[in-house]
DNA sequence: AATTATTTTTAGGCAAAACTAAATATTTTT
DNA sequence: AAAAATATTTAGTTTTGCCTAAAAATAATT
C-alpha cells in the first residue's frame, strides 16, 4: 500500500511532467513547498518500490505503475471537486483544498461509484479531463491559452491552468466563466494585453490572465 | 489542529464512556488494537492538549472540549454512512470502514453541506442519532437491545449492533426490518431464546440476535 | 495480610517523513 | 578552461506514533 505522502509526490511528478520530460528535484521542492533534500529521500523510496526512474542529479519520471496510480489519485480530485460544486453548491475557487483532502480516500468502489452517482462526467469544474475508470485520459478537444489565440478566433473557456482562488474570483467578477464564448480582437504590442469580447461587451485583461484561461479552439 | 490518530483516540474515550464513567487504559488498548504502552503516551498528549482529563492508573475521561470534538468526529461518521447508504447505494454493512476514512477530513463547511445535501438527517443507516451543527446529540428514543426487553412489551426496530452481513440478511429473511413493531411473548429459560410476535405472525429467534437488534422502548 | 495476578507505566527503540547544514555535482558565466 | 553560481545529495536531527521488555502500581485470591 501506499501512504499520503507518496500519493503527493506521484501527482506531483505527474504534474510537472506534463509540460517537460520528467521532474527535477528542486521543481518538485518547489511544487510541495518542501525542502529538496526531502524530496530526493523521497525519489529513492518510490524508485525502490518500483513506481518512478530516479538517476542521481537527473530528476524523475513516472513510469508505467507510477502513471496509474497518479491518475487515479488526479480521478479523485476531479471527481469529488466535481461532487463538492455540482451537488454540495460549493464554488469552484472553494473546493480545492477539500479535494486535496478527499482524492486520499482509498475505496475503488468508493470512486466508482461517486463517478456513476455524478453521471460519469468528462470534464471536472475547472474544465480539467478526468481519467475513466481504467485512468485514462480521452480528451478530444483542442485546447490552449487564451494568450495564444488567434486575432478574430471566437474561443470557449473551458479551464484555468493556475487554480489560485485570487485569479477564479477574479475570473468570476468580470463574468469569464465556464462555457463563455470570447472572441480576441486585439493585443496591444507594448504589454500584450488583450481586448476581448464577452458577453456582449469590451473588455481588456493582461497578458498574465490571458496565459491562464485554458480554451476549446475547436 | 490535531492528528488523524488523536481524533481516534478521542473517538474511543467517547464510544467506552457511554457505559462506564470513562475508560481504562486496556479498554482503550483493545479497542483501538493497540499495546497499552501506545495508550498511555497517548492520553499524556491528550491530557496536555486540554481535551482529555488523565490520572495515572485511573483511565481516561473527555472533558467538554474533547467531548465537543469527539462529536464533531461521530457527526461525519454518520453523515457519511448516511450519504454511502442513501445517494451511492451501498448496503448499511459495507461503509462503515469508508466512513472511519471520511470522518477525518476536515472542513467545517463541507459537513454542514453535506447535512444540508442529505436533508438534515436525524439518525444514520444504523439508527444511530446523529449530532447537529451544534455537536449535540438530541434523542429522545429510549433504546435498548431486544433481548433486554420484557414481555409483551411493544417496540419498534430502530437497528442493529453488529451489523455484519450474515445477521442483515437473516433479518431480511424473517422480515425483521427498521420500522417494524415487535412484542416479545415468552423468554425461555433454557437458552434465553425469543418468541416475538412480528408482522402478525409468532417468531422464535435465539438469544444472540436478540442481542444485536436494537429497538426503541417508547 | 501476604501472595499472586492483572493492569498500567516507564524506558528505550524503530520507521516515516520532514528538517538543517555541509559536501559534492552540474551548469553557467566570465 | 577556470571560477562562480546553482542544484542535488549526504549525513545527522527532530517529531509523531507506534512497538517491546521491564518495572511499578493496583486488584484479586488465598
Amino acid at each position: 500500500m501506499r501512504t499520503s505522502s507518496e500519493e503527493d509526490y506521484l501527482k506531483a511528478i505527474y504534474a510537472l511532467s506534463i509540460n517537460s520530460e520528467g521532474a527535477s528535484t528542486n521543481a518538485l521542492a518547489n511544487h510541495l513547498k518542501m525542502k529538496a533534500s526531502s524530496i530526493t529521500d523521497m525519489l529513492k523510496k518510490l524508485s525502490e518500490k518500483g513506481w518512478v526512474h530516479y538517476e542521481k542529479y537527473k530528476g524523475a519520471s513516472l513510469n508505467a505503475d507510477g502513471t496509474t496510480i497518479a491518475l487515479s489519485i488526479v480521478r479523485k480530485h476531479r471527481l469529488w471537486e466535481t461532487f463538492l460544486v455540482n451537488k454540495l453548491k460549493f464554488k469552484w475557487d472553494e473546493v480545492h483544498e477539500i479535494a486535496e483532502q478527499l482524492e486520499h480516500i482509498n475505496s475503488n468502489e468508493l470512486v466508482d461509484r461517486l463517478d456513476d452517482f455524478l453521471g460519469n462526467p468528462k470534464f471536472d469544474p475547472h474544465g480539467d479531463p478526468i481519467p475513466n475508470k481504467d485512468h485514462k485520459i480521452t480528451d478530444s478537444r483542442k485546447r490552449s491559452y487564451l494568450s495564444e489565440v488567434k486575432i478574430n478566433r471566437e474561443v470557449i473557456i473551458i479551464g484555468v491552468k493556475d487554480s489560485s482562488a485570487q485569479l477564479l474570483q477574479y475570473l468570476e467578477k468580470e463574468n469569464m466563466i465556464l462555457g463563455k464564448h470570447i472572441s480576441v480582437l486585439e493585443i496591444h504590442d507594448f504589454d500584450k494585453s488583450l481586448r476581448i469580447a464577452i458577453n456582449g461587451k469590451e473588455l481588456n485583461i493582461s497578458e498574465r490572465v490571458a496565459q491562464n484561461v485554458l480554451v476549446q479552439t475547436n
